[in-house]
DNA sequence: AAATAAATTTAGATTAGTCTAAAAATAGGT
DNA sequence: ACCTATTTTTAGACTAATCTAAATTTATTT
């Protein structure tokens, strides 16, 4: 079908396409995919042929239907192992990308489908980002990012927008996980730092990070 | 590490080096590759470079220590996957070879050790090979041919030589599966079938059939 | 609107893995 | 021991994916 390089491409111009609606420019690709601007045009021309992408020079480029749904699929493989690593083989949230890079490749519906059934056909994986269905289709939930909210709000916390191992690992040690609820009790205008509450206890956390935890209000 | 196509070569050796202990000879690799006498010696070659095998011109390969190291891992995590497909994901054994070659060459340790211990440490995959442990032990059973077996010889199916899908679909079809017990009833020397009892039923096999079965006696 | 800066593409080279066709080495038969 | 057939290797070419460096296009600034 498509090679493991051509199905990163897509996955970042899916990615990026959320940033950036008018077309991904070279740049941001070749910054996504740690390579250089003209490795990203000669693979552009290649899924451009392949009707993967839309593209005219000097005008970045856009997923196709086709390519859409090629990404989501590739989307949907690394989630449902993620999910599977976590739950099943007792890995921590901050163990799985890469591997999930690898097994995301694995060509095989039959697999995906029961791998999806073996699962439970989760909705989420470990990082609170939506799992595709077998149909492509997935909930776009309605969360913000914790440093969008006022002084005296809360939330449920939902996702990760960082979801490196640094970041995660933060998480971890302080006691901070998808699902807990986090209300705002200052906000420091001056470095943009907030003292949040979770499960009694106050904590301090920097604007880099409440840039990087999603919430849900009520 | 190793690229997927190195790691293929390897475990073709691997597997060849039981027929040819002497060396593997560079067609009986390339025909076992599916591919060109002269592909086969350039990646012989490489390998060689990598002190994965021991090689002198026109004199065969075998494995270096390394080399056969390395075989066993990928051989150990394609019979694990196998092994998980059938288990846990409702695969029949006829359809997990071509997935195993998939993800085999995923490369994490963790990965491996937290898929054997998830899957209880299982001795054997669903076609009866076995699985080598995480220092890569395995025990070489003392299995046999059913094709060598004499009139009124029985013993125990353990595994099959042949693990194409079409000869795993036929013996489903006749309920010949691994465990169970069989019985030469007549041998016919003109073509070699033979009539068997299984199960309380009496059954004509041909020669190719049961020189793909291995038994075990007592 | 011209000059400059930034982004993008093209040209040409490189590596891994493969191929075909030709050359070289080994093995077998007499 | 020689001739022939078979096996193996070499030489040169091809594709996919990448790179550097140069050229081109677009964007920005004065």
């Amino acid at each position: 079908m498509f090679s493991f390089s051509e199905e990163n491409y897509l996955k970042a111009i899916f990615h990026l396409e959320r940033k950036y609606q008018a077309g991904v420019s070279t740049n941001a690709l070749a910054e996504e995919m740690e390579t250089k601007a003209s490795s990203v045009t000669d693979m552009i021309k290649k899924l451009s042929e392949k009707e993967l992408v839309i593209y005219k020079k000097y005008q970045g480029v856009k997923l196709s239907e086709l390519g859409n749904k090629t990404a989501i699929k590739v989307i949907r493989k690394h989630r449902l192992w993620e999910y599977f690593l976590v739950e099943k083989l007792d890995f921590n949230w901050d163990e799985v990308h890469d591997i999930a890079e690898q097994l995301e490749h694995i060509k095989s519906e039959k697999l995906t489908q029961e791998l999806d059934k073996f699962l439970g056909f989760p909705k989420r994986d470990p990082h609170g980002d939506p799992i595709p269905d077998a149909q492509g289709n997935f909930s776009v939930a309605n969360k913000m990012l914790l440093a969008e909210l006022d002084k005296a709000e809360k939330g449920i916390c939902v996702g990760v927008k960082d979801s490196s191992s640094e970041f995660l690992r933060f998480l971890d040690k302080n006691n901070i996980s998808l699902g807990k609820e986090i209300k705002v009790l200052e906000k420091e205008a001056f470095d943009g730092s907030m003292l949040i509450l979770i499960e009694e206890r106050e904590l301090r956390i920097s604007q880099l990070i409440s840039n990087n935890l999603y919430i849900k209000t009520q």
